[in-house]
Parts: C-alpha cells; structure tokens; sequence
DNA sequence: CGACACATGTAACACGTTACATGATTTG
DNA sequence: CAAATCATGTAACGTGTTACATGTGTCG
C-alpha cells in the first residue's frame, strides 16, 4: 500500500480491511508493530507531520524487497507444515485403523463446510448485465472463491489417501 | 506419537521425520523446547531413567486435548492469512494492470512448479501386482499428491481471479 | 581412531498477536 | 453531550526456529 503513496498507520488498517473484503481483521496495534520493525530494518522511513501524526513512506530499498515479493511464488522448500496433512501423516503412523476413522472424519467434516460455503458465496451475477463485483464485494467473493477451491482439493487428496491406506491394509 | 508409548526427545526427532517421509526436517533442539512447553502446560510429564536420560509420557490431559485434535477440522474463522491470497487482493487494490502482471507470472511460476512436482512424483505403481507403498515411501507420496493437488487448486483459483479481473477492467 | 548416530539441552531472536492506555475530532 | 471514528502507541506473551555446546556409544 505504501508503494501507492505514504500513509499514517491507521489508514493502513483501514485501507488493508476494505482491501481484504472485511474477511481479514486486522488489530491496529499490530500494524504499528509492523511498521517499527519495518523502520528498523529500513524497508520504510517514518516523518512526523506538523499536526504531529506520522506518515510513513516506503524506502528505495523497501520498494526493491516489494518487487522481489510481487515476483516470488510463496516458497515450498521445504513444504510448508500443514495441519491437515501433518493430522494425516500421524494418523497413518498411528495404523490404518485409526487412520481411516480421522480420515473419514475429516472428510464429512470438509464436505459440510464446503456445502457451506458454496452457499454463503455471494450468488451476485444472476443476470448478464449485471455489472461485475469491485472493491470490497470482489474481494470477499476472491477469498470466498478461494475456500472453496482450496476445500475442494483437500478433499480430493483425502479420497486418495483413503485409497492407498485401503490398497495398502485391506488385501495384505 | 506419545500417545502410542512413551519415548525419548531424540527419538520423537527420528520418528517425526520417517512418518513425515523425510519432507519436514526437524531440528532436535525445537523438540526439547516443545516438551518443556507441552510439560508446563501438563499435557506430558517427565521422568529420568536410571541411564540419565529422559522418558516423555503423555499424561491424561494430554490424551484428551489429542482427542480433540484428532477430531477437529483446521480453523478457518477468521480464514488463514495466505501470502498468494493476500498477494492478489493487494495486486487488485494496485490497479487493474498491474494486477494482471502479478496473475499471469503467479499462474506460470506454479505451472512449470506443478510440472516439476508431477515428474518427481515416484512413479512406483507401474506394474498391477507391485506391492503398494508403505512406511516413509508412502509418506512422501502423500505429500507430494497433497502438494500437487494444492497447487492446481491456486492455479484454478488465479485462472477465476483473472476472468474477474478482465471482465471487470476490460469491457468497462 | 575418527566419524557418525544417539542423546540432551540453553540462549536468543523474530514474528504474530493481544490487551491496554490515551487523546483529538467528528457526528448523531 | 455522548458515542463513534481517527490516531498513536506500549508491554507482554506464545510459539517457531536456529545456533551453539556437550557428552556417550558404536562401527568401519
């Protein structure tokens, strides 16, 4: 946000809220936390306004780190710890057994959310012409989208999970 | 793992790390810290053998917060901050244009990544009668299908944030 | 005999997060 | 005038993580 233009803390707060459709919220303290430790590392500089509130503008180095950042794709080596699929792992170390009941458990579970989900998704685009979302409704409908995209691919790999358990503990 | 027999530090080390297939690396150092934090808490108690060396034992409390665990489907209230979640909305909230810049090189880095993955995924159920993996072999497995399914779930989803973002900016 | 696995720990740091405290300005 | 919003911060905690230090036993 920064990159846009300077900005007091508050305004960051409220601008990464609206920015985020509301899902994402966001303790004030925090975001002065942050920018301390921003100033420290000196990815952004800090100037006091007559009025004596205090902008902060982000700094050449700052903007390199950003563009790195735009570039990067969240990194996977090693994976990231997962809980599900670490719950998974140990659940299966545990004996097939138990691993099946957590997995099929896990399952139900995923899929009631998910039905949820779907539900909850804003149904806005009915007719052709409806003007399509902006601002904030298309950003709670893109983290919306997202769940439920994400959901879906849990599930898939449970489904394969409870394959090779039952491959590999029914037959033998 | 506690939950099967009592065991030792170095010994939940070397375990976690077969029963995660060699995926998640774990420095010892963070087991010991972890067991003096879980035993704080009193969900393991200690206690020291004859040859000096120390036996973690999950205490009931214990057996019933792992109940839990096992039970419990990953939290999603408020959802997960996730880095290419908020890298989209932060690149939407950037302008249209440049949003587009950020999509397509996201949605190309994780295709030609999802194409490594798919390759090195161990290709060892070539033959119909071969026995189905097991132990670490079948752990690794797990993680790579969980990584790969994951992966074509962002890519999905960035393909849904694209045609927002188009249909939204473009024909405007 | 030297390397490696086994075994145990400590000190320190960064980060995300929260609870709390304070004051100015705006608005119903 | 009271309540909400704007605005700024601090102290503290928990956890993940690493670097470092130390010693025993075993095996080639």
């Amino acid at each position: 946000m920064l990159q846009d233009e300077p900005r007091y803390g508050y305004q960051l707060k409220t601008e990464f809220e609206s920015a985020t459709g509301g899902v994402w919220p966001l303790n004030v303290g925090q975001v002065y936390t942050t920018l301390d430790r921003l100033e420290r590392d000196g990815f952004v500089s800090m100037e006091v306004g007559d009025d004596e509130q205090k902008l902060y503008t982000i700094t050449v180095k700052g903007v390199g780190e950003l563009g790195d950042w735009w570039e990067a794709v969240p990194a996977d080596d090693p994976p990231p710890r997962d809980e599900l699929m670490l719950k998974v792992l140990m659940a299966i170390e545990h004996g097939p057994e138990h691993a099946l009941g957590v997995l099929t458990r896990q399952r139900s579970a995923l899929t009631s959310l998910l039905q949820i989900r779907r539900r909850e998704r804003t149904p806005l685009d009915r007719s052709p012409d409806s003007s399509p979302p902006t601002g904030e409704a298309l950003a709670a409908r893109l983290v919306t989208d997202a769940l439920i995209v994400r959901a879906e691919a849990d599930l898939r790999w449970l489904e394969v999970c409870e394959a090779r358990i039952t491959a590999g503990a029914g037959p033998r």
